[in-house]
DNA sequence: GTGCAAGATTGCAGTGACTGCATAAATCGT
DNA sequence: ACGATTTATGCAGTCACTGCAATCTTGCAC
């Protein structure tokens, strides 16, 4: 079952690498809304159709990654064994996924920049996480035996969300002084251990 | 200091509600990516053009009073005693906007399904809260005399915003049985106890 | 009231993201 | 080498949104 990734295959993801690469390289220097998708597509040597038919949106070329992150972290909480705490199987199922983050480190800040520049990559971002905490609420509904939809699965869900992009945004002004993990780890017990004391 | 509203005033407003009141009532017609800007105006007995010196986008009639919502809690945070804890502070703030949602049920109902009904709405939803969880954490930070960008300003700020989207959500879901305020107690209760027993 | 300044409405032309459809080109399995 | 399947492309169209200039309405001073 090992497909060996016939010119088909490879040819796609090259022109994906390409696009990839010739968008990021003008929102850089002109901004994501000074760029057309006409631009990108010349710079990639593809028809400003073609575009389309690898990623849905213009900002979607800046989180293209994202997708794959969610799987992880559903999958990686699927791997944590019953009797852990939600929230603990949480904050472990984070953590991994964090340690990557500080792998790709300048790839990633390349496109938080980005982000930052833009209102609309912003708010598509803010769109698709909000999808991922549906995945994480149902998987932890799922975990936690509700049938129905609960209050607390949600909330534990959303705080989740909070804690990871509360600790990329610090991680992402400080400059990376602190390994992402480390500041997710805290986020995480701090929400563990409550919030009423904090200040 | 008391404007009496002059002619213009009043009809501008007027104007504002027609609109309002003409988009909302197609977009449960037809949905909302199945009504254009020129149908709105058309009803609402404007000029097409006109539409957009009212609303900055399509997705902002349904979300138009969310604006006002924020600066009632900013000014609700600012009228909370310095003693209190910050998370106290959020809470009462939180509480009180909640009260008034529970008063303006019918209307927030409405514009709720229309915002489960399309995508680019709740992305817009998402983006304007994200402003709001800014001005959030700057006003924690100023009130923890915090300068520079606090992790932990940003964290409650967050937290404080995924218990209120919880709570909205499992109001809406739950046919409004249990009133709005209690539920938003209930998840800034969970988040100041800690997450970690939970489940 | 009359006239002038400020504000509101409108039309027009344009940009740019995105889509459906039909056609051509490349690649795959046989 | 050849038919089937993908993939690339061109074309025409929709729609949100914008800048600009002209026009109309309201507010206000006199």
């Amino acid at each position: 079952m090992i497909d060996e990734p016939g010119l088909r295959q490879r040819k796609k993801l090259q022109t994906r690498t390409r696009i990839e690469a010739a968008a990021l390289d003008l929102f850089e220097r002109q901004g994501f809304d000074g760029t057309t998708v006409e631009e990108i597509a010349g710079a990639a040597q593809i028809a400003p159709r073609t575009f389309f038919s690898y990623f849905p949106t213009k900002e979607d070329v800046v989180l293209a990654d994202y997708a794959g992150r969610l799987e992880r972290i559903v999958e990686q909480l699927g791997d944590r064994p019953p009797a852990e705490t939600p929230w603990a199987a949480l904050r472990a199922s984070f953590v991994v996924v964090a340690a990557d983050y500080d792998t790709q480190r300048r790839e990633l800040v390349r496109r938080f920049r980005i982000m930052a520049d833009s209102a609309s990559v912003h708010a598509r971002s803010l769109q698709l996480q909000s999808g991922w905490e549906d995945a994480l609420a149902a998987a932890l509904g799922a975990r936690m035996g509700d049938d129905t939809e609960s209050l607390t699965s949600r909330l534990l869900a959303s705080a989740a969300l909070s804690a990871m992009r509360s600790s990329q945004r610090h991680w992402i002004a400080t400059g990376q002084t602190t390994p992402l993990p480390t500041l997710v780890e805290s986020c995480f017990d701090q929400l563990a251990d409550g919030l009423a004391d904090l200040g």
